[in-house]
DNA sequence: CAGTGAGCGAGCTTCCGCTTGACTT
């Protein structure tokens, strides 16, 4: 394209390259489009960056990595003499529009749209506007408490329970909810119950039903409330009686009833959704959810070009463009026939206090089903394009229709009264269920041994045998990722952009374990929870965030000040923070545990205790005896002996890992003999010593010494022929396939193990024994 | 590259929300 053509048209510019793309392809030739990619200002990272004294100013610095993206749009900006910001309709769009204002400093507009449509758009851009500074003020309020709530209690933290540890608005009420649930799991004494079913047999009928009546009391289940009209069957000793009484009496069908039971779909995806119904059907983790539905987003090539196959799936509304509800309709009515479509189009309704600055999640184009684009897509785009393509269509088809059939069997003779019932559920029709089913959809359980056709009011039936079977009550689960989030989105805590990265940070924060599916609460998380209660509980109220949002609307609404808004919550917190540094006792620290045994040198029992780096055996008589543990199997365990021998003593050394996770070699007569060395010394290609380097960005890497530097190529540098360079640490191990040694590189807070050697299959990493999901 | 507790007190850690592309001496 000639560079001319770029001149003096109006500029537009928008938070996503995608959104640009796709905005440029409806603007046509006329627009010149560009992205923002988020937001490029910010607080500072390494200070409160807020002047608490005067006004709560706030210190905004252009973002490091954002520095190119800042040049390119005031550069573009010089040269258009229109400016349109087009950032996303909502509070935190608003604020990226204002800085990106300030940072061009020339006149800008304003447009916002909803939907992606063409006619949305153009309407946007032919009615501009001002930047709503109130809106930008209640961003900036929002801003300014996040930072001054996390900035100036996680040092509380530091201090009084470990370095390291952090609160913060949504993270801090996260983890109570995990620990609250934990709480309860442990309180929890399982409670015995029993239910009895009885086989009953007639003229050319047979079926099961559950005892459900006794004497005019109804059997129930421990957790529903207990009355004079109801009973549990608690043992063992009193099922048996009651079946003892039961099994001679004589029985009749008493009632036949039918009920039409009409169920609705479930409405289209927004993140949080998505992410939960993803985590339940296919076990995937919020973060690949979420790059699995931005790769749908940004575009596949389905054989016509880029196509985004999805909206947008940042999103908190279930709102849909009209005009697709109609073609949606069309689709429905094509591919399943009238009846699945319902009389009047659905409207679904967000919760309330969602920003609807997008639409839900849904596909692009209809006529792109996921059978059609399967080839295209990999293993998990296909699976997450069905779901949303489904999820989506389900939405806008008709309601399910189930028959249910209740058969009520009651005896008669004998000394107690009793009643039994069989539930049968029938789909009569399948409107939506057709796509999309939630995953415990069980309530069409028709038992494959019953027959029940001839079944007649009034009719005698014999009770052939009257089965007990003994429960006992489960307390709630622990929180998997999916129910966090969930409750978390209910509460209105965190954001679509956030949901998946809260879980990274309280696991890394240690707060967390993930075991299995489930999130189990650490000694750090109780602890920081019992400070945070004591001295900031409105900090981790469950309506903390709301308190706040309803305030940021007052200022939205021009009556309140943000400053003001900062102030009454900040000068309580003040307050509290002093209060909190000024009680020197040990409270929040982690109690020292005593064990079994005695100290090798001096005999006094031994403990074990928490510290910087996790949990350690020492002696109990502390700072007289200083023994300490070396091999309780925590990080500084003995090793892993190796077939060579200590050049300065002559014993076998072994393999150790170093506080940060990395192997190196060492002898193990460790602090005796202190030889110790890097876990490979020689290039595995050619042979030349290996050396460590540390990068700018203080990344380590391993480069050979017969490589060329970065500055000389292979001809230009006489000899130095190889060409090894490893980005990665590496370990004592070799490949099986190849025989190079074996590297690890961290992947955020996971350790990616692969083969050094470029060629061998093993490069892109090695197959886990023990292969866990994700 | 091998810690850890107590206390002395260098120099360090930390929030939430928007968005992707880096590329190493």
């Amino acid at each position: 394209m000639a560079t001319t053509s770029t001149k003096h048209k109006p500029l537009i510019i928008v938070e996503s390259p995608t959104k640009a793309r796709t905005l440029s392809r409806i603007l046509g030739q006329g627009y010149r489009v560009l992205s923002s990619q988020g937001h490029v200002r910010d607080l500072p990272d390494k200070e409160l960056g807020v002047d608490i004294e005067n006004g709560y100013q706030p210190k905004f610095r252009i973002i490091g990595r954002k520095s190119k993206v800042v040049k390119s749009l005031r550069d573009a900006a010089k040269e258009a003499q229109v400016i349109l910001l087009a950032t996303d309709p909502d509070r935190e769009g608003e604020a990226i529009a204002w800085h990106l204002a300030e940072l061009v400093n020339r006149p800008v507009q304003r447009v916002e749209f909803r939907e992606f449509t063409r006619r949305a758009v153009q309407d946007a851009v032919k009615h501009p506007h001002d930047i709503n500074r109130r809106r930008v003020d209640a961003q900036l309020a929002r801003r300014v408490l996040d930072r001054l709530v996390g900035y100036r209690i996680s040092p509380v933290l530091w201090r009084k329970v470990r370095r390291g540890l952090s609160a913060g608005r949504v993270q801090s009420v996260a983890v109570r909810f995990i620990c609250e649930r934990e709480e309860e799991i442990r309180a929890f004494s399982p409670q015995e119950y029993w239910t009895l079913e009885g086989q009953f047999a007639g003229d050319s009928v047979a079926f099961a039903a559950q005892l459900v009546e006794v004497d005019g009391r109804r059997i129930v289940h421990p957790s529903k409330e207990q009355n004079a009209s109801t009973r549990i069957v608690a043992s063992e000793e009193e099922a048996t009686v009651l079946r003892d009484a039961l099994l001679p009496l004589e029985y009749a069908v008493d009632s036949v009833q039918e009920k039409k039971i009409s169920k609705s779909p479930a409405p289209p995806f927004i993140t949080a959704t998505l992410q939960q119904a993803a985590f339940k059907k296919l076990g995937f983790q919020g973060k690949r959810t979420m790059r699995t539905a931005q790769q749908l987003y940004e575009g596949i090539d389905v054989g016509e070009g880029l196509e985004g196959l999805i909206t947008y799936m940042r999103t908190d509304s279930v709102r849909v463009a009209a005009e697709f509800v109609q073609a949606a309709r069309e689709h429905i009515a094509e591919s399943f026939g009238r009846p699945y479509v319902p009389e009047k189009p659905r409207a679904w309704k967000s919760r309330a206090g969602a920003q609807e600055a997008h639409e839900a999640i849904r596909p692009t184009n209809l006529a792109y089903t996921p059978d059609r684009v399967k080839s295209y897509l990999s293993s998990d785009q296909l699976k997450i394009y069905t779901l949303i393509y489904n999820r989506f269509l389900a939405s806008q088809m008709a309601n399910a229709q189930h028959l249910q059939r209740q058969t009520e069997v009651v005896s008669s003779g004998g000394d107690v009264a009793a009643r039994f019932r069989h539930t049968a559920t029938t789909v009569s029709f399948d409107g939506f269920l057709r796509v999309y089913r939630e995953e415990n959809n069980q309530d069409e359980k028709a038992k494959p041994g019953d027959s029940l056709a001839g079944v007649r009011e009034g009719m005698g039936l014999d009770l052939k045998e009257l089965t007990p079977s003994q429960h006992f009550t489960k307390p709630l689960p622990r929180y998997t990722e999916a129910s966090l989030i969930k409750t978390l989105e209910e509460f209105g805590i965190g954001r679509p952009s956030t949901y998946a990265p809260i879980l990274d940070t309280i696991v890394e924060r240690g707060y967390v374990e993930r075991e299995g599916r489930n999130m189990a609460p650490t000694e750090w998380a109780f602890l920081v929870i019992a400070l945070m209660k004591d001295y900031f509980p409105e900090v981790v109220d469950v309506d903390f965030t709301a308190r706040m949002e309803q305030r940021l609307d007052l200022v939205e609404e021009g009556k309140d000040r943000w400053q003001e808004l900062v102030d009454s919550f900040y000068q309580p917190l003040a307050k509290k923070i002093e209060l909190a540094l000024a009680d020197r006792s040990k409270k929040y620290k982690p109690e020292a545990r005593e064990l079994d045994e005695k100290c090798p040198e001096c005999g006094k029992p031994l403990v074990e205790r928490s510290g910087r780096y996790g949990k350690f055996i020492a002696c109990s008589g502390y700072p007289d005896c200083r023994y300490v543990k070396r091999d309780n199997g925590a990080k500084g365990a003995i090793g892993k002996p190796l077939d060579e021998r200590c050049p300065k003593c002559g014993a076998q050394l072994v393999a150790r890992r170093n506080r940060w996770g990395w192997e190196f070699v060492a002898c193990p007569s460790y602090p005796k003999c202190d030889y110790a060395r890097e876990p490979q010394l020689r290039c595995p290609k050619c042979g030349g010593a290996l050396h460590r380097r540390q990068a700018k960005n203080r990344r380590v890497f391993y480069v050979c010494e017969n490589s060329p530097g970065p500055g000389e190529d292979k001809e230009s540098a006489s000899g130095k022929t190889c060409d090894f360079v490893l980005f990665a640490r590496p370990t004592v191990d070799k490949c099986e396939l190849c025989g190079w040694f074996i590297a690890e590189r961290k992947q955020r807070d996971k350790v990616l193990r692969f083969c050094s050697n470029p060629e061998c299959a093993n490069h892109s990493g090695i197959a886990l024994p023990d292969s866990e999901k994700e």
